[in-house]
DNA sequence: CTGAAAGCGCTTACAG
DNA sequence: CTGAAAGCGCTTACAG
């Protein structure tokens, strides 16, 4: 069976004894057309099954209507709701997404943004892979006249519309309820330090400690090192010190606090009365724990939401000739306080 | 700033006192082109940050190099781990993933459909909607030769490639393993009947009971009714019926594994000495509850490679006019068994 | 090995 | 309101 060719607007002018141009006009919902010739092309495109070739009208019109986006893995919760909140807001104005994974690897990054700019994106997304400080590939996207989106782990030397999230502010919080709710030694374990948004993490829970006037003690700092084998006996180690924490930030994610909640009671350490717990993400299982875990929520969904409305919003600006000055729009992650913290 | 033009092949062929059609050929590797030119073209194209236009080329070629997905969620943990999974095996072919969600609704699902099939891409992965049983949008897309690849949930009834889960045979496999175990009354949380992967599931359960000649007793299976307000409630009247069960088999998935544990926890009964627990998805937190929570690992990125290998096969086939015969591959589920479950 | 030409399916100024 | 024509950027049989 060889492939039947699909119906273009000829094979409907030719039914109609019209024009392609005409054909054309009446689908695009376009003025001068006459309401009777135009009621029947649509009634007629119809019959025939026809379905526009978007290639074709995407290359005439020089845009895509299409979005890519690159991530450093497709199937990691912040970034798949980040995704979804994309897709929401920009599936009801007919775009598509072109969605890539970068694996962390520079090179697949590289790689993943030429394909894009090979297909003409109308804007591309990125947050970038922990690897590699080159950001030439990133230039070249803005050089192509491509809409460049940054968010959450960002180059701050490129001058783009950025999307971060306040980690810094939202630790800051998170340590300063703990303080309040009396824990005094607070231990904090690490994100991978090498990207900024762990290393911001860090800086607020320091600035917590020094704003209630707390020592910053580093032998209650622990450096990144969450496989799962490392993980437990970290906490162990830490929990049996001389002087132990009374409360551990678990900047990481709610992983990491799943870990210090089971070994605290695995240890026979209550939470919340001798262990104050915080994680970092509201991953649905912190929820439903016992006791439930305090975490911070990244408004995920809701970050994929304003990235899409920045663009809108940016296009219209642009018809407009109005000015458009690169800016950054920071989301307040959000404190949620549940039992593991409140004492 | 009016956006400057982009290169194409006529620049570069202009600047070597060439055609087109030379310039062409040498970024494309085809043969019949001197090999000096060759150099020379492919260099200068570099040099002038020539990037080809895939729009016009798959225009051209009649084809995309495209996949589409459906999906009823984006950032749900079993659908991202697939599409990742798809990515990581078709990027290496140069093909791009364009991803839609349905939301769970008909309606978008066909919108989806239309978009892709509009985009000329070369096939189409779906897992269908819990909404509606009206599958005229996918036979459209066979009409229209393209490529169709149900996963997870598919229609039966559509003679299609499909890739799915064993789940009646997984969800034997843990009862059976429960019973194994010496558990006697085993209780079924249920997924929600009106898709079929969960009623395979609730199959599964049956007949590990029926093959180990124990009854099915009605009173110890719970209907979906997971809002985390319910959960709990129905699991504590479960748990305090004149006969309690000595198992429960969650599944739905792990979140209710872990409502289980949390609420027997809370009630003083012993997991796994007094109650069995095994949940289904293996999500990541089960690893490290206490117990730790046997679950059923569904290879989700598997699936995706899968997916994936099958198209290219079927493409080779095609290419040799091979009779190509619809085949649904099953993937078979693997059971993790953990503490919740030994004793 | 290289060039001239047609065409993929559409849109859109330009006439009328 | 409708048509004829050009062109988006590429590829590929057809000549030479």
């Amino acid at each position: 069976m060889k492939p039947k060719k699909r119906v273009t607007i000829y094979d409907i002018a030719r039914k109609l004894n019209l024009t392609a141009s005409s054909v054309s006009r009446a689908l695009n919902n376009s003025s001068h057309v006459n309401e009777a010739t135009k009621q029947l092309i649509v009634k007629t495109a119809a019959e025939m099954n026809y379905k526009p070739n978007t290639l074709a009208s995407n290359l005439r019109k020089g845009k895509s209507q299409t979005i890519g986006i690159v991530v450093p893995r497709i199937n990691q919760n912040f970034f798949s709701n980040v995704i979804a909140g994309i897709e929401e807001t920009t599936y009801q104005r007919g775009y598509n997404l072109i969605i890539c994974q970068s694996n962390e690897a520079h090179d697949k990054e590289v790689q993943c943004i030429n394909t894009l700019i090979n297909q003409h994106v109308d804007c591309i997304v990125i947050s970038v892979a922990s690897e590699g400080n080159d950001y030439a590939h990133l230039q070249n996207v803005i050089d192509h006249n491509i809409q460049l989106i940054q968010f959450d782990r960002v180059a701050d030397e490129l001058e783009t519309l950025k999307v971060v999230n306040d980690n810094q502010q939202a630790s800051m919080e998170a340590v300063s309820h703990m303080i309040t709710q009396g824990y005094k030694r607070i231990a904090l374990l690490e994100g991978p330090q090498n990207l900024d948004v762990f290393r911001q993490r860090k800086a607020g829970y320091i600035a917590a400690l020094k704003a209630h006037g707390l020592p910053v003690d580093e032998e209650l700092i622990v450096a990144n090192s969450w496989t799962k084998d490392l993980a437990g006996p970290a906490v162990r180690t830490l929990l049996n010190l001389p002087q132990p924490p009374d409360a551990i930030f678990a900047s990481r994610d709610d992983f990491s606090a799943l870990v210090v909640l089971e070994v605290a009671t695995d240890m026979g350490v209550k939470v919340p009365e001798q262990l104050g717990i915080c994680g970092y993400s509201n991953e649905a299982f912190t929820e439903v724990t016992s006791p439930s875990i305090s975490t911070i929520d990244q408004h995920s969904v809701y970050i994929g939401k304003t990235i899409s409305n920045l663009y809108f919003q940016e296009m219209d600006n642009k018809n407009k000739d109005t000015a458009s000055t690169p800016k950054t729009i920071s989301i307040k992650p959000k404190l949620i306080i549940r039992s593991s913290t409140s004492r």
